[in-house]
DNA sequence: GAGCACTGC
């Protein structure tokens, strides 16, 4: 292919001279940390590179043995770095398993670890993949007495994570999982109330537990793992657990994290400038938090920048993937790209490209990765690769932190990922292709040192990277809509949500749009604080707070149980599988289309699905994807049990679509849109702010075009397009939100 | 007639 050849001849007839320059230093560790390593050098030494990148730094991760560099840097950051002094030896009766445990880079700690949990009320902890914190640190502290009459907790982003590390936990300890340790994610509870000492759990299930008990009294030591990746229930549970301190002082929170901003985060737990004199500090307990940095266990991952940036990071892929399938020794390769039209496209170009050079055709597999893949396609990519050939997976993020590949020597980082951003003025939010922070580099070019000294290529230059990537993404509490926070924190009883210590504060203009939301839906009243019953409702339905308006606006109208059926699908990703080939899809929609919308082919979709016994074969034969599907039915459960709870009556409105579609109105009213007179091209305004939007062509309602609409998201693309649309009758829109619509030009007949 | 990174309750 030309296009691909441009990339090679124009960047090698570039290149005269390439050089190696060799540095040592740790990219484990933040910056702030490393200011210590006086042994960070870079000298150069001249060979030339018969590739097209030029190595600029080693990036040296610690291995297993070697000493590291110690430093003790006290003075204005409360860095506390402890030499690694061998703890005591214990003896207990999994040998070899407890072999395995002292070797993890963590073991060294063990002491320091446990007197900076004594000593002080916050410890972070700076650890690499592989260094054992998450599986060592809660047994550690179990030990030392920590859940003695009290539990402690340890919480992970991702459910995945929590079953694996308590597994994990319960097999070292030798004890049957779900009695001393334990995990709770949401639908699976593992625990035993009288037994748990150790529960692993999501941040967002905490979250929740919160509801029932405030001051999380039963745990004694919350720690708070990957809180570098910021995730929104991450941030609101950090704020959240440093008011806990307030009133619990004995409280001990460990937050863990491998490329924390560790003395931001510090200064976010810093409170003794604030109240000088902390009831803790009587008793010798420092409110000051202390950090401490523990090794990872990953390989030396060699970094290869491109000379000149690139134009085309999927040109520059496919011919990177080449050259390393060329000239490289065996070992998989690992691509980050952005999202399932790139990788599609990149997985085509690569396997023409291989095809069309002969030989190196033989050796490859490529396989594309994301989460829209169907289960089966997703396994490919853990099967080992067969003797002799090469396993190629161009992944978008999931392959970051979701899921771990074994088997990766080389990763290609074209520097790019979709990322979601909200604009709290048009309420809209976006995901658009943006640039990576180093964080995200670094993690990325960790995937290739699992196994053995690795390689990363990076599609972007060295000076990219040092100058203009920024440290750390934007925390996603600053690009999210948050309404979903916001009535958490309110029902948590936070009553100054404008005043709430967040550790990223959102812009105040998104606080305001999600209170705004909240007051038209009749979940906060004048006061801002939550109305009775129906704000209480609301909070207690793990669902965005529209949706869960739905659910309770059916109770009344008589359709609680369709509702709950159209909630639960509209909580998951997306139900239909994704083709290429689109019209095979557009006709199994078409047998469950109806006349009123998606909302309604959903029932129809899920009445379809009861009827064949919940059979994955006939799934398969409607393009309907079967674990989607799976999802579906737990999350309505879910849903039934907690309405139940919360007085609202069961009920099925059996045909009355009318009241189905009103109870849509009674949450989704802010997104009525109306038909452009006139319009050839179904052109639609937003009532609300007179935005143009489009159905999406996705739907069953595209180019049916009723006259007056209301749709559950917005897409933008190059226009912006409304998901999940069902048709409505405008005046059901003052009857649903009287307050909401008193100054709109409602008049039907106006059309 | 177009496209949905990834989590989570």
């Amino acid at each position: 292919m030309a296009t691909i050849h441009w990339f090679k001849r124009c960047v090698v007839s570039e290149v005269t001279q390439v050089f190696f320059f060799f540095g040592c230093y740790q990219t484990c560790l933040p910056e702030s940390i490393i200011i210590g390593t006086k042994s960070f050098s870079r000298h150069s030494s001249l060979t030339v590179d018969r590739q097209y990148f030029r190595s600029a730094a080693m990036a040296q991760f610690w291995k297993p043995g070697t000493e590291k560099p110690r430093l003790l840097d006290d003075e204005e950051g409360g860095v506390l770095f402890y030499s690694a002094s061998p703890s005591s030896s214990h003896t207990y009766g999994y040998a070899s398993l407890e072999k395995q445990r002292q070797r993890l880079p963590v073991f060294k700690y063990r002491t320091s670890i446990l007197y900076l949990v004594e000593t002080h009320s916050t410890t972070i902890i700076v650890g690499e993949t592989g260094s054992g914190k998450t599986t060592q640190i809660p047994q550690y502290l179990k030990e030392a007495g920590w859940a003695d009459g009290h539990i402690i907790a340890c919480t992970q982003p991702r459910r995945l994570a929590v079953q694996s590390v308590a597994a994990r936990v319960a097999e070292e300890m030798g004890v049957k999982l779900g009695e001393e340790v334990g995990y709770t994610i949401r639908f699976e509870d593992v625990t035993n109330s009288d037994l748990t000492r150790i529960k692993f759990l999501t941040d967002g299930v905490l979250l929740r537990e919160m509801m029932d008990d405030p001051l999380l009294s039963k745990y004694s030591v919350i720690m708070v793992d990957e809180a570098h990746e910021r995730s929104l229930s991450t941030d609101i549970l950090l704020g959240l657990l440093k008011k806990i301190q307030r009133r619990r002082p004995e409280l001990r929170l460990i937050i863990a994290s491998a490329t924390i901003e560790a003395k931001s985060m510090a200064a976010f737990f810093q409170t003794r400038k604030r109240r000088p004199q902390l009831e803790g500090e009587d008793r010798g307990l420092q409110t000051e938090p202390a950090i401490l940095s523990v090794e990872g266990r990953g390989y030396n991952v060699q970094i290869l920048y491109v000379e000149e940036p690139v134009s085309d990071y999927l040109r520059a892929t496919v011919s990177t993937v080449m050259s390393i399938h060329d000239n490289e020794p065996m070992g998989d390769i690992l691509v980050f790209l952005t999202g399932q039209d790139d990788i599609d496209t990149a997985v085509q170009l690569i396997t023409e490209e291989a095809q069309n050079s002969g030989k190196s055709s033989l050796g490859m597999i490529v396989l594309p990765l994301y989460s829209g893949l169907t289960r089966a396609d997703q396994d490919l990519v853990f099967s080992p690769s067969p003797r002799g050939k090469r396993k190629v997976v161009i992944s978008t993020n999931i392959a970051e932190t979701s899921l771990t590949l074994e088997g990766i020597v080389y990763v290609v980082d074209s520097g790019f990922s979709k990322q979601r951003f909200y604009n709290p003025i048009t309420d809209i939010e976006n995901l658009v292709v943006a640039p990576i922070s180093k964080a995200s580099a670094r993690q990325r070019a960790g995937r290739a040192g699992r196994i053995r000294p690795g390689k990363c290529y990076r599609l972007y230059t060295e000076d990219y990277f040092v100058n203009e990537m920024s440290s750390h993404g934007i925390p996603e509490m600053q690009r999210s809509n948050l309404v979903s926070s916001v009535i958490q924190l309110k029902a948590l009883g936070i009553d100054n949500i404008l005043g709430f210590d967040w550790p990223a504060s959102p812009s105040s203009e998104s606080m305001v749009r999600a209170l705004e939301v909240l007051y038209s839906l009749g979940v906060l009243d004048d006061d801002a604080k939550l109305t009775s019953p129906v704000g209480f409702q609301v909070a207690e339905l793990p669902l965005d707070p529209m949706i869960s308006k739905m659910i309770i606006a059916s109770d009344q109208l008589g359709c609680s149980e369709e509702i709950i059926t159209v909630s639960a699908i509209l909580s998951v990703q997306s139900i239909w599988i994704s083709v290429k080939g689109q019209r095979e899809l557009d006709g199994a929609k078409l047998r469950f289309a109806a006349a009123e919308g998606d909302h309604v082919t959903f029932l129809n979709v899920y009445k379809g699905f009861l009827q064949s016994n919940k059979s994955s074969k006939w799934c398969h034969k409607n393009f309907i994807n079967y674990h989607a599907m799976k999802k579906v039915i737990e999350v309505r459960e879910q849903l039934r049990r907690i309405a139940q709870r919360l007085g609202l009556a069961l009920k099925s409105c059996e045909n009355d679509m009318q009241v189905l579609r009103k109870a849509v109105t009674a949450g989704f009213f802010a997104n009525a849109c109306r038909l452009e007179p006139y319009s050839h091209n179904g052109m639609y305004k937003t009532i609300r702010s007179s935005q143009e939007v489009y159905i999406h062509p996705s739907s069953v309602l595209f180019r049916v075009n009723p006259k007056w609409v209301i749709y559950n998201s917005l897409v933008s693309t190059d226009r912006q397009y409304m998901r999940n649309v069902i048709s409505i009758d405008p005046s059901w829109l003052r009857e649903a939100a009287p307050h909401f619509y008193q100054q709109q030009p409602l008049n039907a007949n106006r059309l």
